[in-house]
Parts: structure tokens; C-alpha cells; sequence
DNA sequence: GTCTATATTCCGATAGAC
DNA sequence: GTCTATCGGAATATAGAC
């Protein structure tokens, strides 16, 4: 059962990614050191290379994971009514961004360290969920239920107020998340209502 | 009138912080080298030592001299009825937030890379605009013209979303200023309207 | 799989000539 | 005020031993 010699662990791609997404969420992507990187792991600069080709890549890997993963949480069900499912969303974007703020802020900070085909991958999955939103907007808009003149400016006014909340909250602060997701709710509500 | 020898400007001071300020806002400050800028404008690493003490030094000053501007043009009139002020304010920041996008994207994003007592001067500065408008969100909420339960939140929750406006609007595209300001003020307004 | 050692390039900042 | 030249260090990435 033993391993090749020398190898001390199974988990040391994990463990590299998460401390990439710290640190880079700490400091920007261009400010750390694959040097740094490898010291939180616990390993010399050099073996980081035998788990990621490139410093580029461990950035790419780890915003195309957290895009991966919120759209496949996103929660999306045309058979509720258009307030419901705007609801659905509003929740569900504030908490799931308040469990990953070092991904969110990465996700959101970093687009311009990312060579062009990596950025373009990294736009085309953020459109898809804006997309989501958008959609929401545009049945409620469409039935009458939502005001929004413009859903395509509407969807990106909503997310902009939404993803704020990870700037500045902290679970043991004056209020709970669920405070804040009532209030961020009743915002976007009144906001969009006919 | 002839200057030292070797003088080729006046202003090569205002042209190293023009060139910084595109190039930090572009690539990002700890992505940028002083050789970059130096480029930019024309001269060698060495002479941009002449202007400034330090690379931090340079980003400070941006970020200060945008936090003033900002503080200095915000519009503030208490006599005026806050929804009144409310619309005053909103207007405001989507035109003096889209005349300066660089130096927005630099105040909001490079604040990781100051260090500590520039970021404290830099965030009381930040704290000194959010009062503004957390000012007429309380006096309207008293005045029963408001509904926000929370005005702190209520302030963070519109300044993230009119900010996100700098990220996507061009003045080429298919809305003007104008309807831009228009829909963001109409959520705004509905946002906390009793 | 990790190590040590290193190739190569670039960094911020300074010194001194003009 | 700008230049050339350079210091001392750190960057990414690779090579080869174990």
C-alpha cells in the first residue's frame, strides 16, 4: 500500500488550490509567488509543477471551478411564478456567495489577469447565469407582475447590489444572513414590482 | 524662458499619473512595473524617481485624489425634501462614477494592495461617502418618505448597484447616459420607497 | 512526488554623468 | 530633469538526483 517514495500525500492538489484561492483572494493573483503558494502547502516551488503546468492555469482552474459549480446550484424552475423564482434567486445568490467569498472575489477581480481564450470561458459561463436571472425578469415582465423597462440592465443591477453583501458581511456581526437576505430581498422586490 | 537642460516637459508629473492610472486599472498595480509606465510616457525608469518617492506612493495618490474629487462634487442640500436629495445623489454617481472609470475600478479593486495606514486614510474617506447617502436614507426613513428598515445596508446595497454600472456601460452602446440614470434611479426609488 | 539547484528574466530603486 | 548603468533580490519555470 505504500506510495512512492518521497510522496507524503494524496491531497496535495487540494491543498495547492486552496491555498492559491486564499492567498490570490488576499493579495490579487499578481502579487503572489508560486514560492508563497508552495509554502503554505508545506512544499518546495518546484513540486507545485507537477500537479499544474502553470501559474495561468491554477488561476483559470479556480474560477471556472467556481462558475462550474454556481451554475449547477443556481436554482431555476419555469413552473413557479416569476416572484417566486425571483425569490428563489435572490436567497440563493446571497448565501451562495457568502459560503465563498475568497472565490467570488477572485471570480470577480481577476477577469483581467486572464489570457484571452481563458477569459473569454470564464465571460461565456458568468453570461449564462446572468442569463438565468434575465429570464426571470423578462417572464415577470411579460406577465405583467414586473416594471422593468430594460430586464438586461435590471439582471445586472440586481447582481451588482447582490454580490456586494459578500464585501462587507460577516456572520458575527450585528445581523444574520438570513437578516440580510430578508432586506436584500425586499429591495429587489419593491425594485422590479409593477 | 528656457529651461535645464534636458527639461522636455512641465508636465511630465500629471503624464506618469495619467499613464498609471490606465495601466493600473488595465493590468493591475502589482502588474504593472514602473518600466511599463515609464514606457508610456516617454522616458526612462529612473527619471519617474524625480515625481514620485515610491510605486505605493503613486497609487495612493490616485486613490486619494479620486476619494476628494468624489467628496468634493457629491451633490448635499438638506433643505431639499431626501427624495429629492435621493435623486440628486443617484444621478451623481452613475455621471461622476462614468466620467472616471479607470480610477473607480482602482479605488474599488487595488485597496488589498495598500498598505496599512494608506488603506486606513483611504477607507475614511470611502466611510465619508457612504454617510452622505446614508444621511438621506435615514432622514427620509424618519420622515416616513422611506422604507428601509436597515439605512446601513440600504447604503451599501445602492452604492454596489450603481457602481456596477462603471463595469458595463459604454456610451456607445445601445442606451444613453440618460436611460441609464433614468432606470437605475426608478429602482432605486421604488427600492425604498414606503 | 519532492527535493536542491539553477537558468533566465524581470523587479523596484539608486548613483552619477550630463 | 533625464539619461545610462547597475545593485540586490525575487520572479516563473525547469533539470536531474533520490
Amino acid at each position: 500500500m505504500a506510495r512512492t517514495t518521497g510522496s507524503h500525500s494524496d491531497i496535495t492538489g487540494p491543498r495547492i488550490r486552496d491555498a492559491a484561492l486564499r492567498l490570490f483572494a488576499r493579495h490579487g493573483y499578481a502579487a503572489v509567488s508560486m514560492r508563497q503558494i508552495a509554502g503554505e502547502v508545506g512544499v518546495q516551488a518546484g513540486a507545485l509543477y507537477n500537479y499544474i503546468p502553470d501559474k495561468q492555469s491554477l488561476l483559470v482552474e479556480l474560477m471556472r471551478d467556481h462558475m462550474v459549480e454556481l451554475l449547477e446550484a443556481v436554482p431555476v424552475d419555469r413552473s413557479d411564478p416569476p416572484l417566486a423564482q425571483l425569490e428563489a434567486f435572490v436567497r440563493f445568490h446571497i448565501g451562495f456567495h457568502h459560503a465563498r467569498p475568497d472565490a467570488v472575489f477572485i471570480a470577480y477581480m481577476e477577469l483581467r489577469n486572464l489570457e484571452p481564450g481563458n477569459f473569454a470561458e470564464i465571460e461565456e459561463l458568468r453570461g449564462r447565469y446572468e442569463a438565468v436571472l434575465e429570464r426571470i425578469l423578462r417572464d415577470g415582465a411579460g406577465a405583467g407582475v414586473f416594471d422593468v423597462p430594460d430586464p438586461k440592465i435590471a439582471t445586472l443591477a440586481v447582481i451588482a447590489m447582490l454580490t456586494g453583501v459578500t464585501t462587507w458581511f460577516r456572520a458575527e456581526g450585528r445581523l444574520s444572513l438570513g437578516d440580510v437576505q430578508d432586506q436584500y430581498w425586499d429591495m429587489v422586490r419593491k425594485s422590479v414590482m409593477a
